[in-house]
DNA sequence: TGCGTACTTGCGTCATAATGCAAGTATACG
DNA sequence: CGTATACTTGCATTATGACGCAAGTACGCA
């Protein structure tokens, strides 16, 4: 019995040789960008405003000082869930609402994929 | 015009005020688990392995010391995404499946419903 | 061209977190 | 009982990150 072995036999190192979809989709970075209050607030708050928001709007949302707000704002756009656009010397983000949705929606498929209950009733 | 503003007139602060069902998704606790690499390879290895695994097993997938291993899968249990079942002097970890793709599609939708584009088409 | 507005960047401080080693605990086994 | 196995915990070290203040930049406007 050289073949190769059913999933539920697998040490987690030969698991992790093998290539799954989940493999390119939980990027730290990403939830890094997410692992902050205050980020996850300022955040939150464009997900519900629903459009393009000035740094110093989004600032009001917020305790912090505006330099921390502005920091923050670049990191979630380097993160790839803030879309930035500049314009004079005013600068708003917006969320990308399509790249989050996709995004945790193949996440979601990739881990129920991986789960041994769906592989019976695949 | 007292009437309550359209979504895309709203200031992010008067949008903070409005409850949605994304505020009680993004949980920075949930996304700091999963922001460190090493946790990160971990939890991959038991993702793709389907079943409980012994933290001696798991240890095997990455270069660190049997220690750091220790505290990362107690992290992710307590973060929620990971089950923990001991055995005489054995400690398994297993990936609670249903909990992950659960939360990830929430988060999903939650951030497609607040999505402006996606409220013309409702 | 001088001033105000709207951020951004440099820097120091404080807090949190990742890691390894060594020691400790708990269970199985002979 | 004594010893080996399977982790866990304490502790020191080092790295990373959040924050505020102050200074800097870039643009618009009179």
């Amino acid at each position: 019995m050289t073949q190769v072995r059913k999933r539920s036999q697998m040490t987690p190192k030969q698991a992790s040789a093998c290539c799954r979809p989940i493999d390119n989709l939980l990027d730290p970075e990403l939830f890094r960008a997410l692992s902050d209050p205050t980020r996850v607030r300022l955040f939150g708050c464009l997900i519900k405003c629903g459009r393009a928001c000035l740094v110093g709007e989004v600032a009001e949302c917020c305790s912090v000082d505006l330099s921390v707000v502005s920091r923050h704002l670049q990191l979630l756009e380097r993160a790839g869930i803030l879309e930035v656009v500049k314009e004079g010397r005013t600068v708003s983000y917006c969320v990308k609402y399509g790249v989050l949705c996709e995004m945790f929606r193949s996440i979601a498929n990739a881990i129920e994929s991986s789960c041994p209950v769906h592989q019976h009733a695949a």
